[in-house]
DNA sequence: GGTTGACCCTGACGCAACGTCATCCCTGAT
DNA sequence: ATCAGGGATGACGTTGCGTCAGGGTCAACC
């Protein structure tokens, strides 16, 4: 006869992965009400396993417990539009967590240069990063076609990136310093725009609006706001934008 | 004589950029506590707008209140442990993020190309996600050294780069099954052989080593556990496989 | 029948960082 | 004296459970 195996709290939960306080909850939320003995005991059964399991699934991904709820019992249009909701709410979430893990590690680099190990260091460096993320001053060198492209880089940028894209710059800015008494024509000059132009182009993707919208931003730096200056001031030596451009310049010449 | 502004609450909130009831709470904890008047009315003044600033700073990355308060009284080596610390809950907070962004993103377009407009579906995609990042099963195909370039590429891996890599993956998977019928060593082939080594080095960031393990788990696919073959299954077709092999050996003669 | 564990039940408080009233007090202007 | 506009304190609400506290239930063993 219709046996179908049923769980007790504690051993449903083991299966499920969860605790006997979760089940509770969900029961007194009226998300999931398994049967009851006669005495009170609640009985879950194969069923409200698979119930349980959307449960899980839908709070994975963010959904507060009473929506899921309407959700359960809902449309699959329901469903789809709750996805969309909650992707546009988790990438916001993701954009804050991005900075605020960029404005440590940034902190943390700082701390071991030992620039000062001093919380005023943080709150300058988070000032920093939240102008970059209220970036609107920034979208008046760029065209509105440019600025969606940015847009879009501006979401895939992880900290780890930034780092990493740093550093390179860094690296480069150096070795360019001590070349600067090199011809601007030189093989080891032109090697070295080489590779300005390979970080340029990975860091806006080789789209060409982008670029243009970099150089109007980097003539006009008398303008920028102090936080901006203060984050580019390692790359601030006029010298090395100078060879550069002189460098890309004897490239132009020669291959004419 | 020593002047020096002073605030009421409202003022003070302004300036700051907070709430007066957050300033009430601050208060409470005993975080930020300000002069009071005869009256008992808050007055807040210069310095408190610092530390308000540097408690701000705290709580932007995610430190709890009451440990600020410990900070902002303790010395620079505890603000470096804080900061260690709070780098580490962040990334793992991001983990599950990103995790839970790659669920949503894979069902929506799952539910886009109309497979079962079902909860089910989330659910199964969730499994496979979680599967993923218990990827212990997989270090087993790697080697020692390729698991730490491992682990490096899981933290930089956001869901927008994977949209993107199965994106550029499905495209070329479809373009080589169209083209099965070519000689494995003609100029078509090639150049797909040529995309498809690109993609590779792109994924594994040239990393030889991890090239050798994605080798070693492609050989044992018969293996692989159900979740990950679900995940995989757009990319199961033999003949495409065969057909890069083929090619790469063809070029390999070619060059000899 | 009594006892012992192993389970199970229902409250109820706690946590984090405030939002949101509700109630009452101060202060300066009219 | 009155009135508007702040200000202060107290207390409950929010989210998803964790963690007791105080008591039932059930099957087995003596």
């Amino acid at each position: 006869m219709g046996a179908g195996k049923t769980y007790g709290v504690r051993g449903f939960a083991q299966i499920a992965g969860v605790t006997v306080r979760a089940l509770h909850h969900y029961d007194a939320l009226g998300l999931l009400k398994p049967r009851r003995t006669a005495s009170g005991y609640r009985r879950y059964r194969e069923s409200d396993l698979e119930r349980l399991e959307q449960i899980i699934a839908l709070r994975f991904i963010g959904v507060p417990l009473k929506s899921i709820r309407a959700l359960l019992d809902g449309t699959p249009n329901e469903l789809i539009r709750a996805l969309r909701l909650q992707r546009s709410l988790l990438e916001e979430k993701r954009r804050r967590l991005n900075a605020a893990l960029a404005a440590v590690a940034d902190a943390e680099t700082a701390l071991r240069r030992g620039e000062e190990a001093d919380i005023r260091l943080l709150r300058r460096i988070i000032e920093v990063i939240e102008m970059q993320s209220n970036s609107d001053w920034l979208s008046k060198y760029f065209r509105d076609d440019a600025k969606t492209a940015l847009e879009a880089r501006k979401a895939a940028w992880t900290p780890e990136l930034q780092a990493h894209a740093e550093q390179d710059w860094s690296a480069l800015f150096g070795e360019i310093r001590m070349a600067l008494d090199e011809d601007p024509a030189s093989p080891k000059a032109q090697a070295l725009v080489d590779r300005w132009n390979d970080l340029l182009r990975a860091f806006l993707g080789g789209d060409t609006q982008l670029v243009h919208g970099v150089k109007a931003l980097y003539a006009d730096r008398a303008n920028w706001p102090a936080g901006f200056k203060t984050k580019m001031a390692p790359f601030s030596d006029e010298r090395v934008w100078e060879f550069v451009i002189k460098a890309a310049a004897a490239r132009r010449s020669q291959t004419e």
